[in-house]
DNA sequence: TATAATCCTACTGTTCCGATAGGGTAATAG
DNA sequence: CTATTACCCTATCGGAACAGTAGGATTATA
């Protein structure tokens, strides 16, 4: 299951892509036209600086904007700042990998055969997808 | 993330699947084999029953077995019975749909417009992968 | 009738998620 | 220079879900 940060962190970035101008939008225009709490929303936002997704301005007039084009911002990067693993079990993770207790040979195991499948078909999917990709249509 | 309960319950099919004959198994052989803790196995066993892919025997020389030939068990069954949703938000579940509480228009947001690519791409190969398939080789 | 095995309900400890609280810091307007 | 605005950061907390446990009831076999 996707979590709310994540989510919310798709829907904002989506908000931020649909503006004509890239300039500093505030915290508070994007949790009330997303319907997102502006302190949750924060804590992503802030995520999603630290990942090099988005830049901020400090003060008044400040905000945060996009720091590439949409159509340069994979949905791969998105959803590993906000989310983590994107494989289903640990022992199949590119990024996140971590072995099983239980497991004395990850290569005879049936699981890991299985989600080593749909890690990829999920990742030929994010990986081919932009937040441009997302705009409203 | 796949729930330990669905890895267990997959594990446990593939033992079965690997037997010779398809005669009862008994929960504690499975839980030797597998490192899985045999009241938890227990459990996870009885949803697998109740969904119809296991049968049971009770009393001495009891146990689970498969109802059906292992090319027939499709993963998406086995999911849907352990872990649930194989969708990655309730929205664009086809089985466990929910209604977002932040979204007031589905078609518009971008998160479902991604999720539904992502779910197909994962139905594709659960679907046509069946407990045949991930035989110790 | 003893024994072996599943069946079933309830409970518990732990972890993670979603959200909140409260202040600190930097930039801008005037 | 100062007030205001808005991001920055850490800590905390309630609740839900997960992983596993406990203990006995039931059923079938030998």
């Amino acid at each position: 299951m996707l979590s709310k940060k994540t989510k919310y962190g798709i829907k904002a970035l989506t908000y931020l892509a649909n503006r004509i101008e890239n300039c500093p939008v505030q915290i508070s225009e994007i949790s009330k036209s997303e319907n997102i709490s502006h302190k949750f929303l924060e804590s992503i936002l802030l995520t999603l600086r630290k990942a090099g997704v988005l830049g901020s301005k400090k003060g008044k007039g400040g905000g945060y904007y996009l720091l590439k084009p949409a159509l340069e911002i994979k949905m791969t990067d998105v959803i590993r700042a906000l989310e983590g693993p994107i494989a289903m079990v640990p022992c199949v993770s590119l990024n996140f990998y971590e072995k099983c207790d239980d497991c004395p040979d990850e290569n005879a195991c049936s699981v890991h055969k299985l989600m080593i499948q749909v890690r990829d078909n999920t990742l030929h999917v994010l990986r081919n997808t932009t937040l441009a990709d997302l705009n409203a249509s």
